[in-house]
DNA sequence: TTGTAAGCGTTATCAT
DNA sequence: ATGATAACGCTTACAA
């Protein structure tokens, strides 16, 4: 790699001119210009984004934490989204999965710090106190997505989740369900509890039936589908659609009924949430509450692009409308 | 964020000093030692990682291009797993997807460069000879996953691709198939030519007619799947047993045929490639050919380490063989 | 318009 | 064992 002396003794200049030239920051005259260009071409120069990142404090770079996990498909989407919006503003993306271990994720925090990155878009910290204490001090632009943060002051992209469980109930509804039961994240996610207070408000307002013994807790994965199958088919309630809340879990629900010899969606309703790929990819394709993901990593990019250049981010809380997409795993009762 | 300026000055020694006690390369005082942690422990003091990248030019970073879709969930695992590796040798991942645009990649692999990183994991490059042209000035280390670069100076961690189509022809022997299509990937894609000689030549030595006309291309999207079955459904040939060589076409095709009322395996035989998390969330679940996904991973980011460190790399390629899972998508003939 | 020089936060060479 | 000091490659006052 050739650097800004090589160009400017090619050229006969200073190393500031070559500087000013590059960023066009001051006037050059016409004629210096072009001979540092040529030499900038002929040497295929390109600026050292190091040099660059520890004299002006920015190392154009913006860091994105994830929870890992390879399950959830729902992620693989954040990350390919977060990272063509960042690239579109010329950043970089530096990736980090935290494993649900606060000490790798902070340890990856600190990393981001000491890389002078100029941002940091954060997807379900496991430790938030944690975090905003390790970034109290440097003001560097942070936005929460997908789960916000209870310290209001930290901006963050959120889906309306109230909603989300409003959708899903009001489909029960149309389709005339009565027996319906809700398969939930961990309930010590705020926003699996949001997404239940919209469906049990519903299905009330509507004078069904619903009590905390409809309500089954899950984890998001997979198998925990399965097993709220296995165990409601141990009960006597039979329940004539369901709701996951998220399309892995339906996915675990739908199949194990039809392992069981169960037809879905005759017997049994199932709508999950998400609209990952795979639920348009499924025979019968899953019926869900879809998550604008590509609007809202854009407009996670957007804000943290806003805080770099200064704007003050007026609104703290960007919510985005869930969408219904209805498929082949409900049908009306009757 | 404090610097090494000021932690000296805490403790009342110099900043060599410093240096010297947080990279303890010479020996220092174990008194002065003790005195310049206690004011980096209360200073919390970080090491700034552009300041010593720069000057020992190196960023503790490793750079991965991956073909930028969100649809292949086995990049989805490439990425987690690469993370996962580089960040327990201490590094961070840099990622970025090239949209199949020669020039988008070009750049982001020139940003790596002048990132001072350590290395470089490419996976699925759009322009082989203009990522080599690139590089070829700058000895960083590289490594080529999932597909093999022509030019065998560049390290490179695939699979057995051949044994990928021995092992999937294998199968419908045993399961006394006869009547045998085989939905390739892009066929200028050198691996999927490598799958389809495996295949076609175990068919061949057990004397099972298998010709041209029996290859399709595809383009190892889900699309391709349901085109590819509207495509033979149209024919007089009926098929009882195809290879899809992935997993998303293999889906497309299972689910398309399910849509038109025939029973897999029962009417027809379908094997998938990958093995991805999926393949074994549908039902019928999928019979597969896997790829050792997360090995492959662990032994890319290793071939880098090993290059940063100064080891000779002897061996340039690093083969990994596939394995078979029988599951429901398949069964014996008759 | 252009050049000189200081400084960003480190490491490394040289004295001491 | 420790401290000055130059250097990494860049930006930016300040001078000219």
């Amino acid at each position: 790699m050739s650097s800004m002396k090589e160009v400017a003794k090619l050229a006969g200049v200073s190393i500031s001119t070559v500087s000013r030239v590059i960023n066009n920051s001051v006037p050059v005259e016409e004629e210096t210009r072009k001979r540092v260009e040529k030499a900038i071409k002929k040497l295929n120069y390109k600026p050292n984004l190091l040099a660059k990142g520890l004299r002006i404090k920015s190392g154009r770079l913006i860091g994105l934490v994830v929870p890992g996990s390879v399950y959830n498909h729902a992620f693989a989407s954040f990350i390919d989204y977060i990272e063509s919006n960042v690239s579109n503003k010329g950043y970089n993306l530096i990736l980090g999965h935290n494993r649900n271990d606060p000490d790798s994720e902070a340890e990856f925090i600190d990393m981001l710090i000491r890389r002078n990155v100029d941002g940091i878009i954060l997807s379900r910290v496991s430790d938030e106190s944690r975090v905003l204490r390790m970034l109290g001090n440097n003001k560097i632009p942070v936005v929460v997505i997908d789960r916000a943060f209870s310290d209001e002051s930290v901006p963050s992209v959120v889906l309306d989740n109230y909603r989300a469980g409003v959708l899903a109930a009001k489909h029960f509804i149309e389709e005339r369900h009565k027996v319906i039961a809700c398969l939930t994240g961990p309930l010590n996610i705020s926003l699996c509890r949001d997404r239940m207070e919209g469906f049990r408000e519903t299905l009330k307002n509507h004078n069904i039936e619903f009590s905390e013994d409809d309500i089954y807790e899950g984890d998001f994965k997979y198998e925990s589908g399965v097993d709220f199958v296995k165990k409601i088919m141990s009960k006597k309630k039979r329940y004539t659609a369901i709701w996951a809340q998220n399309d892995l879990m339906a996915i675990g629900i739908i199949n194990h009924f039809l392992k069981n010899g169960y037809n879905i969606p005759k017997d049994i309703s199932v709508v999950g949430m998400d609209d990952i790929s795979f639920s348009s990819m499924m025979v019968p394709s899953l019926t869900t509450v879809g998550q604008p993901f590509s609007k809202m990593c854009k407009t996670a990019v957007d804000v943290i692009y806003d805080q770099i250049r200064g704007k003050n981010i007026l609104k703290k809380r960007f919510v985005f409308q869930p969408y219904f997409v209805s498929r082949e795993t409900t049908m009306r009762i009757g």
